[in-house]
DNA sequence: GCGCAGTCTGATAGCGCTCACAGGTGGGGG
DNA sequence: CCCCCACCTGTGAGCGCTATCAGACTGCGC
């Protein structure tokens, strides 16, 4: 930078004026600058400017697995909105659930000084470390069930799982089974909720959710559990696509025919939803705007000197895609 | 720092020395150091560190879509790896593959003084930006096919198509077509080599690839196409899972039964490989152990003087795993 | 002519750390 | 007895930037 200033005539300071888009300097003297620069091949070193501000212009991820496909779109459109932003994606993973591990996963975090963080990790336990950050640190959690004054943004999980269900309901079908999601994960509580809602507004019986960890393995293990225990059974909604694929694995084996006997909704429309076998029915997620709307959330309290957040959760809404698992309900046979 | 310094009574050179684990500090020194640390809640400041230093302990990744199985898997791995070696993670990604991109890309992290950088950009473009990196900045590519000078990590996409091609050769098939990735990806080339090397290994007729986008639609759209095309066909390798999914959707479709009249090889072995219809027979790559290396490669060449690098590229072998979308050569109905 | 606001620039002082150096101990060998 | 070396600690400078203040130079109105 000194050099830069040197060969263009000017002091360190100018230069630092035109790189921060300062008014008050002059129009020649910011082409002189611009082409020592450029002659220079000067690039700026964000860590000295990141330790003059205090600042860095830098968010900080904390994630949990960031190859489950919902953390891994949300990560991604996260980059890419942070980028427009002008902003850097600094990302840390938790290697399990415990407080200290959320707590040594922030310290590296405000180490960094960066300017704010999103919680990828949408179990129980980050919700209460959320809480436990510092005060002046901007955050946002991708998850429900946030505290009061931690902002959040949020695929509509129950509602999905409504619309799921409702979708079952309408086709005619009564007894209608749930494979949730893992105990400790919020996403799996709100979309039992939105069934559980759906089965009692419907006045139909509500069986006890078998419980799965998200994966295709413990969906095919669900769908086993189901055919022996409840063959009854005609409609389930499945917590996410993966275990859904699994479950229809495990009940085609059993000689069920999907969806002749018996409807599948699955949760997250992946990108293969659509090519499976069945083409699966399910709840699309718009895991892009929730990355947009994150870094939204971020950089206005980042901008704004309010610490404490008093708006409401930024929803955004899920979408019921209808595709080959489900169909109306027949006897069995 | 000052506080802490002067709370334990010493100066903050010692203070430094106990965040540093220096050798000659006394164990009571130390010892009071900590516990003034720990009463003033102290927390380094990393980003003053790096400025100091001029080395930053963060390793830049530039990826492509940090959203796709691969990189997604790598990118986790590489995360937990680098944390065990007490590094930290910054992501970008570049939206397209022109050259401008890479070096804005490139150019954000060197502005944040990173102390190596992963590409996890497979694409051609990619590896010509490998050599324009500045020299003094260790780099690693994950991606065959990187210059002299760069060190690489790659999982062996040459063989893994060979075992899978073989595979399908020893039970009998002579028809074998393949659908490749997009042209510019350097791993769908490889696992077209792999294929055309076996199939003229084992004397067979190569016919024209087919060429996906990875995408199960693509897939599902070369299905459609080898179907019309080349009813002889009785085996396919597609080059990942997604795809093949897709293809083995569409000739199911046409009431192709597989792996009855056609076999089928996919190649990630994503996590529900082995639940699809059928469960596929595809090839595993171990991407936790890619990231794994990734973060020795840079350590190792972090800590050395020497910047151009004289070694073989790392390789990760990759491994058939046989399931059910094979089987010997029938006469197709 | 004077003052004053508006425009432009430079000097100086940090940000919180590490590095290089200069000490000050104490003990063992010459 | 002295010197040297291993131990331990403190002092100063500086990493490359930004913030703050103080100045200098315009042009305008009274």
């Amino acid at each position: 930078m000194a050099d830069v200033a040197q060969l263009a005539g000017v002091s360190h300071q100018t230069v630092s004026r035109v790189l921060n888009d300062h008014p008050y300097v002059k129009e020649e003297t910011r082409a002189r600058v611009l082409e020592a620069m450029a002659e220079l091949g000067y690039r700026r070193n964000l860590t000295a400017r990141a330790l003059a501000r205090r600042q860095s212009d830098t968010i900080g991820v904390i994630a949990f697995d960031t190859s489950l496909y919902g953390p891994a779109s949300t990560l991604f459109s996260l980059e890419q909105a942070a980028r427009g932003a002008g902003l850097e994606v600094h990302v840390v993973t938790v290697p399990d659930m415990g407080p200290e591990a959320f707590a040594e996963a922030v310290d590296r975090l405000v180490a960094q000084s960066v300017s704010g963080v999103v919680v990828l990790a949408p179990q129980r336990a980050a919700v209460q470390v959320m809480v436990g950050l510092p005060a002046d640190l901007p955050a946002v959690a991708v998850e429900g069930g946030a505290p009061p004054g931690v902002p959040s943004v949020v695929v509509d999980q129950v509602d999905g799982a409504l619309q799921a269900t409702r979708h079952l309901v309408e086709l005619g079908h009564t007894e209608i089974a749930h494979v949730r999601g893992p105990q400790d994960w919020i996403e799996a509580e709100a979309r039992r909720v939105g069934w559980h809602q759906a089965m009692t507004a419907a006045g139909l019986t509500v069986r006890e959710p078998l419980v799965g960890d998200w994966s295709a393995r413990s969906g095919y293990d669900a769908g086993v559990l189901l055919h022996e225990r409840w063959p009854e059974v005609t409609g389930v909604f499945v917590a996410n696509d993966h275990m859904a694929l699994g479950l229809v694995r495990a009940l085609a084996e059993a000689g069920v025919d999907i969806p002749g006997q018996v409807s599948v909704v699955g949760f997250d429309d992946i990108a293969e939803a659509g090519y499976l076998r069945p083409p699966l029915t399910t709840v699309h997620q718009d895991f892009a705007e929730v990355g947009r709307r994150c870094v939204d959330v971020l950089v206005e309290r980042i901008g704004s000197a309010e610490r404490w957040f008093q708006g409401q959760p930024v929803v955004v809404p899920s979408r019921l895609v209808v595709r080959a698992s489900t169909a109306p309900v027949t006897r069995r046979g």
